[in-house]
DNA sequence: GTCTATAGTGCGATAGAC
DNA sequence: GTCTATCGCACTATAGAC
């Protein structure tokens, strides 16, 4: 799949989140037709992760808010009961569309090397499109109050156990050599939030999420190689 | 150098540094006695950068800062002069340490091999001991100003570069297989700096500074490893 | 469904006693 | 050098007009 496949695909998932979040936080919203609480749904959501990846979230008032999205407090206030529940309704947002999208592309059948160079290719596309809300993410997490914070954290070590299975699997099939895939998988997941954390950077440099894709999986890859010629140590 | 070898050079470091702030800023400080203004200053940071990285420095009042440090109001209004000069100050002093103990830890004459060793250890014992602040830097850097900004990406890709140069010489010298190193600098520097980012997952696995060093430097290296015996593409 | 106006709170910062 | 008391302001949240 390439990107622009996967992007379309993507796309198509998060209108259907939205109408989702809709759905299961009529409670919270008080609009009641469809197409307006959608819309504006995504213009909230859209301006408070553009104001909040520049300053912080709590730095980021509701005035604010208010302003750049163009709609009044009253009316920001119509779709959520505080400041606090925005945030958790951003973070559920993003949690949901990324289990989606993963569990949906990764071929448990498929060969530990083509596994791998799946999960990293398919992790990357998502943050690619996704990328202000794992950023928010990322940066906001401290600021959640406890339950909220261990979704976070079980979601971080869901997606890192992903990728501690492939190796495992890969290193029984004697195709990869992996001395600790716990570890192993850690500085995996660090490379792949390298690209949306430090964003800024790779657009500088002019480098697509394609060319970043092939290079971490060269360079993985070259780290896992199993290579009967050489039996020796590295160091 | 081992890390308790570290440490100890690297504290008293941290003292005189805290010294020349003192000597720097007093414009700002209204504090004479140099005993009195160290010791509280050090109080400030550190209660600072404890509060700042359980719920971001904007959230953290200075009434919070006042209680917890057992400092009144008005005595931190003897240290700055506004809540954002605190946030410089604490900003300069980390950048200021880091700096220093880089360029005093690395020798250039060493071979590149041993020099990339060197510095990932080096990197990873500064970030051990100075955790807070480094976690700190890297989650307020956007609520900074532009111009404290800029500083930031600077120092960042001030430290890239010293891993650029170190691959580059390396691959010179055919000690290293480097298709793009400016590429394998940046996912270097994202697993340096996975370790004090994620510093919780690593504490609850029980990973010392000196096991994450061991495995890093194990992973590179084999990404990295000339490898005369097979000259095929690993894709 | 969206607006404006405002209540109530807690903030950063300072003045002045000790 | 440190404290308490307080000012003015900007914030979150809400009530009520349209």
């Amino acid at each position: 799949m390439t990107f622009e496949e996967f992007k379309h695909t993507a796309l198509i998932s998060m209108e259907e989140i939205c109408q989702e979040i809709f759905a299961e936080n009529q409670a919270s919203i008080k609009i009641k037709k469809q197409a307006v609480a959608v819309k504006n749904l995504a213009n909230i959501f859209d301006t408070a992760l553009k104001l909040s990846n520049e300053k912080g979230f709590q730095s980021m008032s509701l005035r604010d808010l208010s302003r750049t999205s163009g709609l009044s407090m009253g009316a920001l206030y119509s779709y959520f009961t505080s400041k606090e529940e925005l945030l958790e309704m951003i973070q559920n947002q993003g949690r949901r569309l990324t289990r989606k999208v993963l569990t949906q592309q990764i071929n448990a059948d498929d060969p530990p090397d083509k596994m791998l160079r799946t999960a990293i290719r398919t992790h990357l596309y998502l943050t690619e499109i996704m990328q202000k809300w794992f950023y928010f993410s990322y940066m906001e997490t401290k600021n959640l109050d406890k339950p909220q914070q261990k979704k976070s954290i079980e979601s971080e070590l869901e997606t890192e156990q992903v990728f501690i299975d492939i190796l495992d699997e890969g290193a029984r099939k004697n195709l990869f050599v992996v001395e600790n895939s716990v570890l192993a998988a850690s500085v995996i997941k660090s490379m792949l939030q390298d690209w949306y954390v430090k964003r800024w950077k790779y657009a500088r440099r002019r480098i697509s999420v394609d060319e970043y894709a092939e290079f971490v999986i060269g360079f993985i890859e070259s780290a896992l190689k199993a290579d009967p010629g050489s039996g020796t140590k590295n160091r």
